[in-house]
RNA sequence: GUGAGUGUAGCUCAACGGUCAGAGCACUGGUCUGUGGCACCAGGGGUUGGGGGUUCAAUUCCCCUCACUCACCCCA
């Protein structure tokens, strides 16, 4: 084989593509009735806007953006997540002056130079909202619910949902402070990975899963021990208006987000169904990135949602099937139906015919392949009568039709 | 970026270093000339991922490379 996909960049195929198609029609109508409204954001972007909104020590700014140079010199990277972006576009076309809160969800895909495994690859695809305007918890409580709405519309039912407060910039630094004193002392415990997060990333030791830092994580000093006022009282109303909608939840004081822009809310759905990848979608509040990109000081709150990998969680996903099969015998009876399949498809029949011009069994076979519910048969004999015959694929009863009157008895049955 | 495993037909997999690399499924045709699923028969299809090496002889052993898979890391 000559050509191949780039490594890590899949083709999605017929029969792969109708759980994703499901659940970006799921995500739409969800967000819709929330009052989000679509935005379609470009592939890529200056990549001065990650290193700034996703934070220049990152592991996606560091070392996973696809970046290039422009003709012109400029550099360029393929989006590795949605949020910058749509920022990005808040801050341009100025939505902030025509209302007060700005409701958007994007869907498409995104680039990250990983090692492809199991849920990862190096183009991938996120369905993802941003609320920007109000930092009031009743927002929090609604993208959560929205988020979980969507779960519930797919059928992805064995999904978590953990919820941490990270703080804001009143009282992060503070905690900050204190986390880093208590691992000082622990340094010597730690594996090769927390030695460098205490430098890069102190919170992220917190989420380690080697045994040694887990003991040492354990009985550190809990985030939300140390919220100031403001950001505990924010906290507890996300958790009041959890429970009152009844979307269940654990608090994961660990929980920590690999983006540096996230304050406050942060939240992520896992499911133990795959493998270690098992992060289906996540998010959080971002309160100072609209005006660390630019923009007036403006709270926002988002998530992702992984689409191949809720996809891939998805069951009872059926390819569609032929709602009848036209086998046709002969030039005449090819000549005198196609204005009527022309018809019935024009009022959203599928209509399925054989192209090779075989005989009436190796027809019926292509029928019973492709699943059709009834076949249509139009032969000689048929054209001389004037009558077709209809097949119930299933039960095998048939039926005649007279020809003059076809496409609209046709329609009639398959509707009913 | 690190580590381990795997690459043979469209798919799932066989083949002690030794004849012409096989099977099931799928596909095409036939038994059946106007009625599908079943059965039987026949057929097409392979640079054994690619390159190099060892050997009288390599799908098999060794090296390199590419890809895939899984895990680490990270994340959706």
């Amino acid at each position: 084989m000559k050509f191949q996909s780039i490594r890590g960049v899949n083709d999605i195929l017929p029969g792969e593509i109708e759980a994703v198609q499901r659940l970006e029609e799921a995500a739409r109508s969800v967000f819709e009735s929330f009052g989000f409204s679509e935005i379609r954001i470009p592939i890529f972007e200056v990549t001065e806007l990650f290193a700034r909104g996703i934070g220049a020590t990152t592991d996606i700014v560091e070392k996973e953006m696809y970046t290039f140079d422009d003709r012109d010199g400029k550099k360029i990277t393929l989006r590795p997540e949605g949020t910058a972006p749509v920022v990005r576009a808040y801050i341009e076309h100025q939505l902030n002056l025509k209302a007060p809160v700005t409701k958007l969800y994007y869907l498409g895909p995104m680039f990250r130079h990983e090692r492809p495994q199991a849920g990862r690859f190096r183009q991938f695809y996120q369905i993802g909202v941003e609320a920007l305007g109000t930092d009031r918890p009743t927002m929090d409580v609604e993208v959560l619910a929205m988020l979980m709405a969507v779960f519930q519309n797919v059928g992805v039912t064995e999904v978590r949902l953990e919820i941490n407060s990270l703080g804001d910039a009143a009282c992060r630094p503070h905690y900050r402070k204190t986390l880093k004193a208590y691992f000082k002392t622990h340094l010597a415990q730690f594996c090769e990975d927390c030695q460098r997060r205490y430098e890069t990333n102190p919170m992220r030791i917190l989420d380690c899963k080697k045994e040694g830092c887990r003991a040492v994580a354990a009985k550190a000093p809990s985030p939300l021990d140390h919220l100031c006022a403001e950001c505990l009282a924010h906290f507890q109303q996300v958790k009041d208006g959890l429970n009152r909608l009844k979307i269940p939840f654990v608090v994961n004081e660990h929980l920590v987000r690999g983006l540096d822009y996230y304050t406050r809310t942060a939240f992520e759905i896992t499911t133990t169904k795959l493998g270690a990848q098992n992060a289906v979608a996540a998010g959080g509040r971002y309160d100072g990135l609209v005006e660390e990109l630019g923009g007036p000081p403006t709270p926002g709150i988002g998530f992702a949602m992984g689409v191949e990998r809720i996809a891939s969680l998805m069951e009872g996903i059926e390819t569609p099937r032929p709602d009848v099969f036209f086998a046709l015998l002969g030039e005449e009876a090819v000549r005198q139906m196609l204005p009527v399949i022309v018809r019935l498809r024009g009022h959203g029949v599928r209509v399925e015919m054989d192209y090779s011009g075989g005989g009436l069994k190796k027809q019926m076979g292509l029928a019973d392949k492709l699943g059709a519910r009834y076949t249509l048969m139009v032969g000689e004999n048929e054209l001389k009568s004037g009558k077709a015959i209809l097949r119930d694929m299933a039960t095998k009863a048939q039926e005649e039709i007279l020809l003059t009157t076809l496409p609209d008895p046709l329609m009639k049955i398959i509707r009913s």
